[in-house]
DNA sequence: ATGATACCATAGGCTTCGGA
DNA sequence: TCCGAAGCCTATGGTATCAT
């Protein structure tokens, strides 16, 4: 049986598809931040509902959620919510279904981006050769997405919280080519024995695929896939750590003719200084945590708009003094902008840079927030000039601090554990700003024991404390290496 | 999931220039 | 005078990088 998650799951890796079927010990566990994301897009379908007010649920999954439809259809019903159908190998369930004035449906599927995506045609296409093969007629399908122009007054009003696009045309060009995957998917749920190289290289994942990570850990002969597999792959096998043995890992680099890039280090010492010559007493180490959803939690908020709940600010008065830490985290699920600006400014001083990683994201959010708290807005303004970035220092194309380990790239989390290991983020709880954020509405939740809420603030306060002594650690060691 | 930005490949429109 | 090749500029679409 092939469902629609499966397809979907198959267009973007055969393998991940495979894995589902016969070795889903070996799938990721979900993260933190994965399971919020399916708790969004459900409170997403919800809202989505209401914009139907006719519409009836349609109960169960699999057989008897199709024997629930077909009942609900004959009995006369015209807006089905989650409507099942079986038909052959297929299987599948749509978001709305909903009746025309003749005997066709529309199909309406939610989604939680904010644009209609071209890839959703494949999604769509799978749902209406689903229905029609079981004699359900289809005339539209639409897409129903987040218009992330609308902001929040009271109440959420699904009507201009949702736009929908009709992307009939779209689906129905792309039909054939969605019939024939659905072949291709079909093909690779059958195969019983260990997939061949050609799955793995069926990947159509354009970032590192985690799916052909997880199957390596399952296998035991890795040498032999390594021949003619895609590059972006044979990175992802160098990052197995069952890969310990530097003979194995030398013997897929040769057997790939990849050869590893030598370790150098370039320090243009007189430009890092012309840089930091910018600098003024006292640094401010500044970090945000910020929280954002689909549906925007409070007034005044648009869809996604990313909300500061927590910030970690270290003051650093002189070159040998030592720092003085200051943090903020709102403990209640209320706007918390207007005390976070209130503690902040008096926390940071008058003078002196503020430091910060990224300051696109930092300067945006006092953006956001002078808007929404005009009397802050001086104040945010102020910030905004004299926030430094770190992270310049450390990008590629500027050729001021590079070293081979980077690979090009500049994140903290990429430059911290070169320059400064004995601040890795390891030991932590919480290891990222994904699982901050959706930490905060689990600390903030009534139904959260206090007991766990004491130790999620701690793990929350440790981890945005440990963004700021990552860059006064990386500050430190760039002054030593260019004094 | 967002968004700003950077970068790259490609497409199209336009001019220029040499050969016939 | 005409045509196509070559070169150049701009627009566009796609992907990647940062942050949460």
């Amino acid at each position: 049986m092939l469902t629609k998650t499966d397809y979907k799951n198959y267009l973007e890796c055969p393998m991940w598809l495979w894995l589902s079927k016969y070795r889903p010990e070996l799938l990721p566990e979900e993260t933190s931040d994965l399971q919020r994301r399916f708790a969004m897009g459900n409170e997403v379908d919800a809202l989505a509902k209401k914009l139907f007010p006719e519409g009836i649920e349609i109960q169960g999954y699999n057989k008897e959620g199709w024997a629930n439809t077909q009942k609900a259809i004959l009995s006369g019903s015209k807006i089905l919510f989650q409507p099942t159908v079986i038909e052959g190998d297929l299987s599948c369930r749509a978001d709305i279904l909903v009746k025309n004035k003749d005997d066709s449906w529309d199909i309406n599927e939610v989604k939680m981006a904010t644009s209609a995506k071209k890839e959703y045609v494949f999604d769509v296409g799978f749902q209406k050769i689903c229905f029609e093969r079981a004699g359900i007629k289809i005339r539209k399908t639409n897409i129903i997405h987040i218009n992330n122009k609308y902001i929040r007054h009271g109440d959420i009003e699904p009507e201009k919280l949702f736009a929908t696009d009709d992307i009939t045309r779209e689906t129905d060009k792309h039909l054939p080519e969605t019939e024939e995957g659905i072949k291709e998917a079909l093909k690779v749920i059958k195969i019983k024995e260990e997939p061949s190289l050609e799955l793995i290289n069926g990947c159509n994942n354009s970032k590192r695929c985690e799916y052909l990570e997880c199957y390596c850990n399952g296998i035991k002969n890795i040498q032999s896939l390594v021949k003619d597999i895609q590059p972006k792959h044979i990175l992802a096998l160098l990052n197995r750590e069952i890969l310990d043995s530097k003979k194995i890992k030398q013997n897929i680099l040769d057997a790939a003719g990849y050869v590893l890039p030598e370790k150098f280090t370039k320090i243009d010492v007189d430009a890092i200084k012309k840089e930091f010559k910018k600098l003024k007493y006292p640094l401010h180490f500044f970090d945000y945590e910020t929280y954002g959803s689909a549906i925007p939690p409070f007034n005044g908020m648009r869809p996604y708009q990313q909300m500061p709940f927590q910030y970690s600010l270290m003051v650093k008065d002189s070159p040998d003094s030592v720092v003085r830490h200051f943090e903020f985290l709102a403990r209640t699920f209320e706007n918390p902008i207007h005390s976070l600006l209130a503690q902040l400014k008096k926390e940071i001083g008058p003078e002196g840079s503020v430091i910060v990683w990224y300051a696109k994201f930092e300067s945006g959010r006092n953006k956001e927030m002078a808007d929404m708290e005009p009397d802050f807005a001086d104040f945010l303004e102020d910030v905004n000039d004299r926030i430094f970035d770190l992270l310049l220092i450390f990008k590629h194309k500027n050729q001021m601090y590079i070293k081979s380990e980077f690979n090009k790239l500049a994140s903290l989390k990429i430059v911290l554990p070169v320059l400064c290991p004995e601040l890795s983020y390891k030991n932590l709880a919480i290891q990222g700003g994904g699982d901050a954020s959706s930490s905060w509405p689990v600390l903030t939740s009534d139904k959260t024991p206090a007991k766990e809420k004491e130790q999620l603030a701690k793990n929350m306060l440790a981890y945005c404390k440990r963004d700021t002594e990552a860059m006064v650690g990386i500050m430190d060691k760039v002054l030593r290496d260019i004094k």
